[in-house]
DNA sequence: ATCCAGGTACCCA
DNA sequence: TGGGTACATGGA
């Protein structure tokens, strides 16, 4: 067990918002203490005060994993810098809102290929649901690592298994999804390390080539696992909550009946600028509470 | 019981 | 391109 001091500027930081805001579905906690599975390493975190206590991680991997490298005060300030430029509005209400209720929330750095099989999953399902579902399949497929605690199966493990024993796992439809991702990957095993000397559009692309993946799965795992801050992942929360809260997007929908998901996403960018997926991590985990604000 | 969820593929005009 | 629908499953 290591411990590490977090500075003025690493803060503000919550561990709990941050492993428990739906970005990452494999951390569980149990008396103060999260416990997760980074590339087949059991891994403990906890924390109290400014002290993270953690396990299974060298300091520099801590760091890394929780992005605690980069400054939430040049985020937020960049932001804010973005909103008040595109509205001219000195503040804006739901943003600082969403901050109050969990401005320490970080974009955590994740594996490709477990994020990539994790949103898969994710699709047409509530967070519980992700979570179990992606639980059973490690537990189904990966390696016992101890105290009940499973490897993410590799690419080759999982494209060896069967469609039916998937959906025992609650896949359902996904179960096609996930072998073909995980056969193409297993193929290719250059594809998902090779997207990093690609642009974003280049990425965006290679990703929407695997069946099962769409522009919401594609800017999640470009996200999350890529570290590309200006994407946004359009999810029907996010959907209501931007078209509830500012209604201006609408006018984009330029004679449609409904704004497209690009509609949505580029008025983010808009707004938000350069850290708009960030921005919209603070809005989806801030979401319940924003929506019981605007009466909706 | 009914509705809905960190959507996508597929079809049609 | 935009609009509609089926899809398996589990949570609330």
């Amino acid at each position: 067990m290591q411990i590490l001091h977090l500075t003025d500027r690493q803060l503000p930081f919550d561990l709990d918002i941050t492993l428990s805001c739906g970005q990452v579905f494999r951390w569980m906690k149990k008396e103060n203490i999260w416990t997760g599975i980074v590339r087949g390493r059991i891994i403990t975190i906890s924390k109290t005060g400014r002290e993270i206590w953690y396990s299974g991680f060298t300091r520099e991997e801590l760091i890394h994993y929780l992005a605690l490298d980069i400054e939430p005060s040049l985020i937020l300030a960049d932001i804010r810098a973005t909103i008040t430029q595109f509205t001219g509005l000195e503040s804006d209400t739901v943003f600082e809102k969403a901050i109050r209720a969990g401005g320490g929330l970080r974009v955590i750095r994740q594996e490709p290929w477990e994020c990539l099989i994790s949103y898969i999953c994710s699709q047409n399902s509530n967070i519980p649901a992700i979570k179990k579902r992606i639980n059973l399949i490690a537990h189904q497929y990966g390696r016992l690592l101890g105290d009940d605690l499973y490897s993410f199966p590799d690419p080759q493990e999982l494209a060896e298994c069967k469609s039916a024993t998937l959906r025992e796992c609650g896949s359902g439809y996904r179960a096609d999804y996930i072998l073909q991702a995980s056969t193409h990957i297993a193929q290719n095993p250059s594809f998902l390390t090779s997207l990093n000397s690609l642009s974003v559009p280049q990425a965006r692309r290679h990703l929407l080539s695997l069946h099962g993946v769409g522009p919401k799965v594609a800017d999640c795992i470009l996200l999350f696992a890529y570290q590309q801050y200006a994407v946004v992942p359009v999810d029907v929360w996010i959907r209501t909550l931007i078209t509830t809260c500012y209604p201006q997007v609408k006018e984009r929908a330029l004679g449609r009946k409904e704004c497209s998901y690009n509609d949505i996403a580029q008025y983010c960018q808009d707004l938000f600028g350069s850290y708009a997926g960030y921005a919209q991590q603070y809005l989806f985990a801030a979401r319940e509470s924003l929506m019981a604000g605007s009466k909706l």
